[in-house]
DNA sequence: ATCCCGAGGG
DNA sequence: CCCTCTGGAT
């Protein structure tokens, strides 16, 4: 691994280190809920939602008593909420009838589910069952580029560029710690540069990009 | 390439 | 007003 890359890491590990999931979940379908619900919406929007949701929503049964309309009134407060409210309904569905109510633990599996994606997949495959996976989302993917990790604006080719450049022991970590420095200090609009301590280490600063 | 789509911040 | 938020399906 590049020597530049392990000072980052590293700094990366102590400013963020011990860092959990970020959508709270108490099972494995709850988890997949609220990575459907997170597509272009804050985490903090989606927590307040399943905060309440999840205390009557245990499994893909109780969606599927509940209906999708009321599943509509409840997520109504974020983004996109008709697609995600149909995608939940429809997964669920697809749950009981071709997984016995279970979330299913392969990336193939997860990804045939309506709402589902390779990131989606990723983030369920990483956090509920130990499985490899640098699931690149807007944040992973903007940090990535500034950092000069990938030049490609395509989340599938930024994932392979990562993936390349980092043993797969560290993609979990790695995910959560790229987010939580894109939220708080590498943000998108007005990144906070002066206050960041990976600049010596960074592209963007043009004293210190040439070591 | 386009659509979906509310909350929050600037 | 504007842009952004842990995207995915068509």
């Amino acid at each position: 691994m590049d020597k530049r890359i392990k000072e980052i890491l590293h700094l990366l590990a102590g400013e963020y280190p011990h860092i959990g999931p970020a959508l709270n979940h108490k099972n494995p379908f709850q988890l997949l809920v609220a990575v459907i619900l997170s597509a272009q919406t804050t985490d903090q929007q989606v927590n307040k939602v399943t905060e309440k949701l999840f205390t009557r929503i245990k499994g893909p049964a109780d969606i599927l008593e509940m209906g999708s309309s009321w599943l509509e009134k409840q997520i109504r407060t974020l983004g996109l909420f008709r697609r995600k409210s149909q995608h939940i309904y429809e997964t669920s569905l697809q749950l009981m009838e071709k997984h016995g109510g279970c979330v299913p633990h392969t990336r193939g599996e997860l990804q045939n589910l309506p709402g589902i994606g390779r990131k989606s997949a990723g983030v369920i495959l990483s956090t509920v069952f130990g499985v490899p996976a640098l699931a690149v989302d807007t944040h992973v993917a903007r940090v990535s580029r500034r950092l000069g990790l990938t030049d490609g604006s395509n989340p599938y080719v930024v994932e392979e560029d990562l993936c390349r450049l980092l043993p797969p022991d560290l993609w979990t970590m790695i995910h959560r710690r790229f987010i939580a420095h894109g939220r708080k200090i590498c943000r998108a609009r007005k990144p906070l540069c002066d206050e960041c301590f990976l600049l010596p280490h960074c592209p963007q600063n043009f004293f210190g990009s040439g070591k």
